[in-house]
DNA sequence: CTGTTAGCGCTTTCAA
DNA sequence: TTGAAAGCGCTAACAG
C-alpha cells in the first residue's frame, strides 16, 4: 500500500523545502506574462523531475481546504435521460472541464423534493455555483442558495422571480415558426399538446401558440391546448389521440419531445398515417422524428449557446465580475426539417 | 459575505469545546447498537440546536483531508447520451447516494484518449473507486488504476485480462433468444449488424449469433455479420440497407440499439415495410421500436442487477472485504415484445 | 462526559 | 531565490 506522495516527499528527495515545491507546482503565469514565483531554473527542473518520478498527484482536498475553493459546480436538470438535457449536460461538462471545474449532475425529475435533496447534497460537497432548470416548487430552495451567497444561473425557465441570470429560448418565436409550418401547408385545424406543469418554458410555448393562432385570425374557440400531467403522458396520450383523430385535427404542435414521442407511438399504433392524415411539429430532437416521410420537423434549441452563455455567466458571478441580479438572456431556436 | 460557520463557531456559541461538537456531528451508531461517543443528552441537544440555528454545513474538504477518504466514485461509460448508459448512470448514482457516495461521470465515446483524460481528472479528484465500461485501448489506463491500488469494477465488457470483477450480460444466451425469435417465425435468411469495434460485448453477441445459427443447422456461408465503424454508422447503414433488401434478407438482428435505430431510419426512408418485408430484433431499448406493428422486440439487459452488483462489489473492494481479483458475474437478459 | 492537541497536505506570508 | 511557519476545518487519540 504505497501511501500517496506529497510535496513533502518531493521536497525530501529533491533536497529543498516544501514551499519551493509548492511554488513550482503552482508556477502560474500572471496576466502580465510574468511568473508569480521566481524559482531557479535548475531547481525547478529537478523538482519537476522528482515529482514525475514519484508520480505525484496533488491532493485536491488539501488544496481546497487551504484555498477555500473547490472548483466544483452543481448542475440540476429536469431529466438526464431526455436527449435534450443529456446534450446540455455533456456540453456544460465539456466547457467546465476546460476551465478547470468538475461538475456534479442531478436530475430533479420535476420533483421539488428531489430538487431540494440534490441541492443539499451538492452544498455538502461545497459546490461554488449552480446552473439549474428549476422545477415547480423549487423557489424556496433557490432562495436558500442565494441566501448562502452562492452563485446561481437559471436555464430553460424564467418564472422564478429571483435575482439570477436566466438563459432561455424565445419560445414565442419558436412556436410562431412551428405553427407557421402547418398553416403554410394550408392546414386549418391546428391544436397543441402540452403539460399541466406551470413552468415558463411550457407556458411560454403555449402563449406563443395562442398568440400566433390569434394573429393568424383563428377564432378564439379554435385555439385548443391539451394539457397532460408530466408523470402520466403515456396513458394520457393514449386517451387523447383517438379524440384528436375523431375531431379531424389536421395539425398538432408539441411543447416537448417526450410529448411528441408519446403521441407518435399512439398514433402509429392506431394506424394513423403521420404526416398525411395528420401533420406534426415536434420540439427538441428525437430519433423517431426521422422515421416518417417527410420527417417530422422540430424546433431545435441552440444548446451550444445556452451552455456557453450559462457557464460564462456563472463564472463571472463566481469571480465577482458581475453581481447576482435578474437578467434575461433570450436565445433563438431554429426549425429543422430534414 | 457571511463566512461559513465551522464547528469552532458552534463551540463558541454553545460554550463547549470543538471536540464535543465534532463528536455530536459524528454521532455514529456502531454495529453493536452503541454510540461511538457518549455525550450528555442535554449538551448534545444544545449543540444540535446551535448548529441548526447557525445553519452549519460541515466542510467536506477538511473532513476528507483528515479522514483520508473522499467518498467520491468515478463512473466511466461509453456514451451517456445513449439511453442504456443513461439508465446505468441514473441507477448507479441512486445507489451510491444512499451509501453516502458522490459520483463523477464521464463518457469515453469509445476513445481511449478521452478515457485516459477522464481517469486522470477523476484521480485528481481523489475518487475512491471506479466502475467503468472499458473502450478499446483502455488497458494501460486500467492497469494504471490498479497499480495505484484503487478499486476497479468493470461492467458490460470482459475482455480486459486484469484482476477486476466484471459484471456482464450473457450475450450468448441473449443472441440465442434474438435469433430464435426470427427462426420461430419461419424465416430462413437471417443476418446480423454489428460494430467493427473489438470489445467483448460486441464480439460476444456476434459469437452468440454464429453459435445459434450453427446449432440451428444454417450452413456456414449463410451466417453473415456486417460490421460497421462506431463513428460512422449513419452513412454506413445508408449503404448497407439497400444491399440487404436487394438480397432479400428476411431477418436482421442488431448488436446495439444505435445500430438498430440507424438501420430503421434508413429502411423507413427506403419505404421498406418493417416487420413485414423484413423482421428486426433490437438490442437495448429505444422509442423507435414501438412505432411498428408489431413493435420491434428487443433484448433487455437487467440494468438494476448490473448496477447493484457492480456497486456492491466496488464497495466491498473499497472496504477491503474482498480483494481485487478477476471474477466474472454473468447476468441474464430478457426478451421484450410488447 | 468533556477538553486539549496534533496533525491531514497544501498555500502563502514573511523573513532570510 | 529559498525556507520557516501559520493555519484552512476537521477528526481522533489522549488526558482529565
Amino acid at each position: 500500500m504505497p501511501k500517496n506522495v506529497t510535496i513533502k516527499d518531493i521536497a525530501a528527495k529533491a533536497g529543498v523545502s516544501i514551499a519551493l515545491v509548492s511554488f513550482v507546482m503552482n508556477n502560474r503565469i500572471e496576466a502580465d506574462g510574468k511568473q508569480k514565483y521566481r524559482v531557479n531554473a535548475q531547481t525547478r527542473q529537478r523538482i519537476l523531475e522528482v515529482a514525475k518520478a514519484l508520480n505525484y498527484q496533488p491532493n485536491a482536498a488539501a488544496r481546497t481546504l487551504r484555498r477555500g475553493r473547490t472548483h466544483v459546480l452543481g448542475v440540476i436538470l429536469s431529466d438526464i435521460s431526455n436527449v435534450f438535457y443529456g446534450e446540455i449536460a455533456k456540453q456544460i461538462e465539456y466547457i467546465a472541464f476546460q476551465h478547470g471545474y468538475t461538475v456534479l449532475f442531478g436530475s430533479s425529475d420535476e420533483s421539488a423534493q428531489k430538487f431540494e435533496r440534490i441541492v443539499r447534497s451538492f452544498l455538502d460537497r461545497g459546490v461554488e455555483g449552480f446552473i439549474v432548470v428549476p422545477c415547480e416548487g423549487a423557489y424556496p430552495t433557490l432562495e436558500h442558495i442565494l441566501k448562502l451567497d452562492i452563485p446561481l444561473v437559471i436555464i430553460d425557465r424564467k418564472d422564478i422571480a429571483l435575482p439570477a441570470p436566466k438563459v432561455v429560448l424565445d419560445n414565442d418565436e419558436a412556436m410562431h415558426h412551428a405553427v407557421s409550418l402547418l398553416t403554410e401547408k394550408g392546414l386549418k385545424k391546428i391544436e397543441m399538446v402540452s403539460y399541466t406543469m406551470r413552468v415558463s418554458s411550457i407556458s411560454g410555448r403555449e402563449d406563443g401558440f395562442t398568440n400566433t393562432m390569434r394573429s393568424l385570425g383563428f377564432p378564439e374557440d379554435d385555439i385548443r391546448i391539451h394539457r397532460l400531467p408530466f408523470t402520466s403522458i403515456g396513458t394520457d396520450t393514449d386517451k387523447l389521440m383517438p379524440s384528436i383523430m375523431e375531431r379531424n385535427v389536421e395539425g398538432l404542435v408539441f411543447a416537448t419531445n417526450s410529448l411528441a414521442i408519446a403521441a407518435i407511438k399512439k398514433l402509429s399504433s392506431m394506424g394513423v398515417k403521420i404526416q398525411k392524415d395528420i401533420h406534426l411539429v415536434g420540439f427538441d430532437n428525437s430519433d423517431v422524428y426521422d422515421l416518417f416521410d417527410p420527417p417530422i420537423p422540430h424546433i431545435k434549441q441552440p444548446i451550444d449557446q445556452i451552455c456557453s452563455k450559462a457557464f460564462s455567466l456563472l463564472k463571472q458571478l463566481i469571480d465577482r465580475e458581475i453581481s447576482q441580479e435578474s437578467k434575461l438572456i433570450t436565445l433563438t431556436g431554429e426549425v429543422v426539417y430534414r
